[in-house]
RNA sequence: GGGUGAUUAGCUCAGUGGUAGAGCGCUUCGUUCACAUCGAAGAUGUCAGCGGUUCAAAUCCGUUAUCACCCA
């Protein structure tokens, strides 16, 4: 059966894939024949994604190093498996409910995240069936899942991942690295979440800053100087208020100082005093300490700063500080509060705070609520508006002076209009909601970084140390990140690491395993029934406040021995050892365990008191945390959790630690830190000893491929145009380390030439026999025994490559490898040796010859196999009867013992030879179909000797017709070879002219070189220090090069005598 | 503002001390029995500028310029 012309991959790719798995060829393990093993994790992809470029080229990366690996008989274990991904995830079930106009809150939560894991159910498989589409060849019977084995999973996803979450964090809750407080986080306002550092971005927006008036207290005035930098005073006037620049005049109602730099002159006088903000209720206006602080910058604005410490990053560390309230004025959808007392009550009591006459709690400060009542419950942008028009009216916004003309009577006219500046400002967005983050004032769980970050850093610095010292060895328990750029990277951020705040307010994640619960308070301080200031205000928060009511003990029982009740956290894995904790604690303190301890929905906002109150009146009520843990936290024991832990199971002894992680840059911190700190806060061993960092793959003008750029390539659409294995090989030969990766259909193109090329060098083969199948008594493993130097020579070369693709993969140079590979097979089989073997398929070299193309060929199958799986695959099917598939196929270890130097500058002088007549020809304009005639002008013995060996190629490629020797005839062209030069006449065709120019161009550049070779030798200096066999290779490097000139020269002198 | 990196052929990029390479594109030629998804030949570079180290620098160091990315 003729092979067909052209490798049909959409055809074939699908049924390679499926024989492979049905063979259970990925399985870990499989093809295994020595004891090393060899473990890459995923970087698990979100489980409603689809397969962009980014995946396939690291993916196509993992394949090949997996590939290699398993045919070179390490036991393999590619572990793949999917991100629960709670933002986005939750993100996309979201937008299907919003389309029949439903909302999560509309429903339970185990409601909605059972629609969540049905739109797991009915997507996950989309991106692992492109990754297979791809050749990725993971061991899919493991698939893992983030959120495997959590409490209402369904069936099919059941798995221990989420006990391994939960474990851990226990583990680390009760080693005191995690906790909860109250900080600036940051908000998205959309889904109504904290969010981590990581996951907001800098956007650069067009923005305005406003300048308002804070008149001083009791229209106190002082005189207000200002100097130019040689100290001359540019202006001096009398002021009664301090002038403040801002872009967010909204929260200028939670102000709780102004702050001035310490050695800014101008404001000295006032330092100390208060001012007045300037909106809100007129009778009501809150008055604020102008306070110093190292923040302000004296350059910017005016030098003031207004301090809103619950709205804004550094306005909560000056407040800190200065121990200025931060007061909250939005909610969770960043609109205004609309909570709580009224304005009048609350500014009253923030009046008496400022005024030192009354301290509140953070949960007091927390609770007050400080807009004014007009505009409680508006949008952020809407208060503003109102804000600046309100404080403008009052005549407080600072103005400048604004000429217009009148379009109708020309005339001009000048008015004082508010100053707002247009300043380009870095605005924080959420990467996934796209709306404006709003820092904000929550409690919120954190990993104590600082406590766990120590080892992380150490395993890395030693890694890198060895990395450079040349004794790296994967074994020795550190971690080294290729290239070293990115290690310092890592370094530069753990250094400066601040908490990780891992709780997020979403359903769709793994839930925190805290219980609060009533417990008697054992500092006998009386309970509390209602609050002082605000109303529906959490329990838990509520305790934190002055106490003013009796607690009635009876409603408890009339048991406790103390006067009141408190809440407290218990951190358990399960309900019931929470429960456990909380008896323990009840009979510590109150000598009796509650009958009840019953587990309710959320925390209740009511006292016990209340007919509504969800337990029955001698019933403990406990509730757990509702926030979800960040998916970093959970994907940040990946490495541990797929292989099975906490279970000691065989294959988290036999891979863990793993071996290779491969991934982008852009997640070097959102996760190879975290799993770098949490695998050695959890089991004190690295996850890895190799992270190989790769770039990000762009478009061809190097730009970020973003859907709204519109400038994405689907991997799909390019495997079903080109093929997967065109786009693998495209990837890989474009991975040069830690560079943007420029992708252009053109390149794809051109290995899928390459793929080709390759499959007609095969049908060249099966045209002539020379196949494996075919070649009696040779194999992919049996090296030939070949005479013929040609032979020899490619056996050589197919060493060479085998040397240099271990060695390049060795050191995860990819493009290496795969250049490597393109130039064997296409410079040196198909362009040479294929027709250098035509002439030897009959005659006394056949046999040998066919049994060396045969193996060549399937040395080509082999060493291309982790790059273009399938049609070296199928190639291997068809051209001979395997006794395994190659995707198990033994990977070579012959090496430099293949190469024959005698063969391999036989051939070289050959090939240069060929070379010199076409280009000659070419130049010379000589007809390609035209056979000319060779004459042999002088040549060494090992020059005949090649000729000799050689000749039917020679003629055959140089298209030449009879060789003879003697003198160059005149009007001849002459081609200089080591040892010797030939004429070929041309007597009549040639223009002597034309190649009297030949010539000299050559000699030229000839003496160019010469002359830079000469000068190296004549340096006593580089004689000396260099090392000898650099001054060798020069000195044999001028040799040839005079040779080549004296020939050159005699050749020109003969075309001058010739006129 | 801080950090990291880049600047090499028309384009995209390799190249970690020994006198510059690849692919694509371009020009010329070619229906030679594996392949036109092909073959043969060719052109194009002060390796961003300046200074230094060295026998020797695209490569190491310093500096300037421009650009990119990350973090504030």
């Amino acid at each position: 059966m003729a092979m067909e012309k052209t490798f049909n991959a959409a055809e074939a790719e699908e049924r390679l894939y499926t024989a492979w798995e049905q063979s259970g060829a990925f399985k870990a393990g499989a093809n295994a024949s020595r004891p090393e093993t060899f473990c890459i994790m995923i970087p698990p992809p979100n489980v409603t994604g689809s397969l962009h470029m980014g995946h396939a080229f690291n993916n196509t990366l993992q394949d090949i190093l997996t590939r290699w690996h398993r045919m070179r008989g390490f036991d393999t274990l590619w572990q793949p498996g999917q991100d629960h991904a709670g933002i986005a995830t939750q993100m996309v079930v979201e937008r299907e409910l919003a389309k029949t106009n439903r909302r999560r809150t509309d429903m339970s939560r185990d409601e909605f995240t059972g629609l969540v894991w049905e739109q797991k159910q009915k997507s996950g498989n989309t991106i692992i069936d492109q990754l297979k589409r791809l050749g990725a060849s993971c061991d899919w019977s493991r698939n893992a899942f983030t959120m495997s084995g959590a409490p209402n999973a369904p069936k099919g996803e059941e798995g221990n991942f989420h006990d391994a979450v939960i474990k851990v964090f226990v583990d680390m809750y009760n080693k005191g690295l995690i906790y909860r407080g109250k900080r600036l986080v940051n908000w998205d306002p959309h889904f109504e979440t904290a969010i981590s550092d990581l996951e907001v971005e800098q956007i650069e927006v067009q923005g305005q800053m406003w300048h308002f008036k804070y008149p001083l207290a009791g229209g106190e005035t002082y005189e207000y100087v200002e100097k130019d930098e040689d100290g001359n005073v540019t202006l001096r006037e009398v002021r009664d208020y301090i002038s403040i620049a801002t872009t967010r005049p909204e929260t200028m109602l939670g102000d709780g100082a102004v702050a001035v730099h310490p050695s800014d002159e101008r404001y000295a006088p006032i330092v100390g005093k208060l001012c007045e903000i300037p909106v809100g209720p007129k009778e009501h206006r809150r008055l604020i300490p102008i306070i110093t602080d190292e923040y302000p910058d004296p350059t910017f604005g005016s030098g003031a700063v207004k301090i809103t410490g619950a709205h804004d990053f550094n306005d909560y560390g000056v407040a800190k500080r200065g121990n200025i309230p931060c007061y909250r004025l939005m909610d969770t959808k960043a609109a205004m509060r609309a909570d709580g007392a009224a304005y009048a009550e609350a500014a009253t009591i923030a009046m008496a705070v400022a005024k030192g006459e009354r301290q509140l709690s953070e949960a007091e400060t927390d609770a007050l609520n400080l807009v004014p009542d007009d505009l409680r419950g508006l949008d952020r942008y809407e208060a503003r508006k109102r804000v600046i028009d309100q404080i403008t009216s009052e005549g407080l916004a600072v103005t400048v002076l604004h000429k217009s003309i009148d379009k109708e009577t020309g005339a001009e006219h000048l008015e004082r209009i508010p100053l707002v500046e247009q300043n380009k400002m870095m605005q924080p967005h959420g990467d996934r909601s796209k709306v404006v983050i709003e820092p904000m004032l929550t409690d919120q769980w954190f990993v104590d970084t600082a406590k766990i970050v120590e080892p992380a850093l150490e395993a890395v610095r030693k890694g890198m140390a060895a990395q450079e010292a040349g004794s790296f060895d994967p074994d020795a328990g550190y971690t080294r990140i290729l290239p070293e750029r990115d290690a310092k990277t890592y370094f530069h951020w753990l250094e400066n690491i601040e908490p990780w705040c891992i709780s997020r307010q979403l359903w769709w994640g793994h839930q925190i395993p805290v219980w609060t619960a009533m417990v008697p308070n054992l500092k006998g301080e009386p309970g509390t029934w209602r609050m002082s200031v605000a109303d529906s205000i959490p329990l838990s928060r509520a305790m934190d406040f002055k106490r003013e009511n009796k607690f009635d003990e009876d409603a408890l029982g009339g048991k406790l021995t103390s006067g009141g009740i408190l809440t407290m956290e218990f951190c358990a894995a399960s309900a019931e050892e929470a429960k456990e904790q909380i008896r323990k604690v009840w009979i510590d303190r109150a000598g009796y365990a509650p009958a009840n301890l019953v587990e309710v929905d959320h925390e209740p906002h009511m006292w016990p008191d209340d007919t509504n109150f969800p337990v029955a009146s001698n019933d403990i009520p406990m509730w757990r945390d509702p926030d979800v843990l960040d998916t970093w936290f959970s994907s940040g024991l990946w490495p541990i959790g797929t292989l099975g832990w906490p279970e000691e199971t065989e294959e988290l002894k036999k891979y863990f630690p793993t071996d290779v992680l491969v991934t982008g840059f852009d997640i070097i911190f959102f996760w190879v830190a975290r799993m770098m700190m949490m695998q050695l806060a959890v089991v004190d061993q690295v996850p890895f000893h190799t992270v190989y960092v790769h770039a990000l793959v762009r478009d061809e003008k190097g730009k970020k491929m973003s859907k709204s750029l519109g400038n994405v390539l689907d991997p799909l659409d390019l495997i079903d145009e080109y093929g997967a294995d065109a786009v693998r090989f495209t990837l890989t030969a474009m991975a040069a380390m830690g560079r943007d990766l420029k992708l252009s259909k053109d390149r794809i193109a051109g290995y899928r030439n390459f793929t080709t090329k390759l499959w007609n060098a095969t049908r060249f083969a099966e045209m002539n026999s020379a196949l494996c199948r075919d070649a009696v008594g040779t194999d992919a493993i049996r090296v030939p025994d070949a005479n013929h130097t040609v032979n020899r020579w490619i056996i050589g070369e197919t060493a060479r490559a085998r040397i240099a693709v271990d060695e390049a993969l060795g050191q995860f140079r990819f493009n290496d490898a795969a250049n490597t590979l393109y130039a064997f097979v296409w410079g040196k089989v198909c362009d040479w040796y294929v027709e250098f073997s035509k002439p030897l398929m009959d005659g006394d070299h056949a046999a040998e010859t066919r049994a060396t193309m045969a193996w060549v060929l399937d040395q080509c199958y082999i060493l291309l196999h982790p790059i273009m799986p399938f049609i070296t695959e199928e190639l291997w099917a068809l051209t001979g009867e395997r006794a395994k598939m190659l995707v198990h196929a033994d990977w070579p270890s012959y090496g430099p013992e293949l190469i024959d130097e005698n063969a391999d500058r036989e051939m070289n002088w050959v090939i240069t030879l060929i070379s010199e007549i076409r280009s000659a020809r070419a130049e010379m304009h000589v007809p390609a179909g035209l056979k000319l005639p060779i004459v042999m002008t002088a040549m060494d013995d090992r020059g005949r000797a090649a000729w000799v060996g050689n000749e039917p190629m020679i003629t055959r490629l140089a298209r030449l017709d009879g060789m003879t020797e003697g003198a160059a005839p005149k009007g001849a062209i002459t081609v200089a070879v080591e040892g010797g030069s030939f004429a070929i006449p041309l007597e009549g065709v040639i223009d002597i002219a034309e190649e009297k120019a030949r010539l000299s161009k050559t000699l030229e550049k000839l003496e160019r070189d010469m002359g830079g070779l000469k000068g190296r030798l004549n340096n006593p200096k580089f004689v000396e220090s260099a090392p000898e066999e650099i001054v060798e290779e020069t000195r044999e490097k001028l040799a040839l090069a005079e040779e080549e000139a004296a020939k050159l020269k005699a050749a020109l002198k003969r075309l001058s005598d010739i006129g």
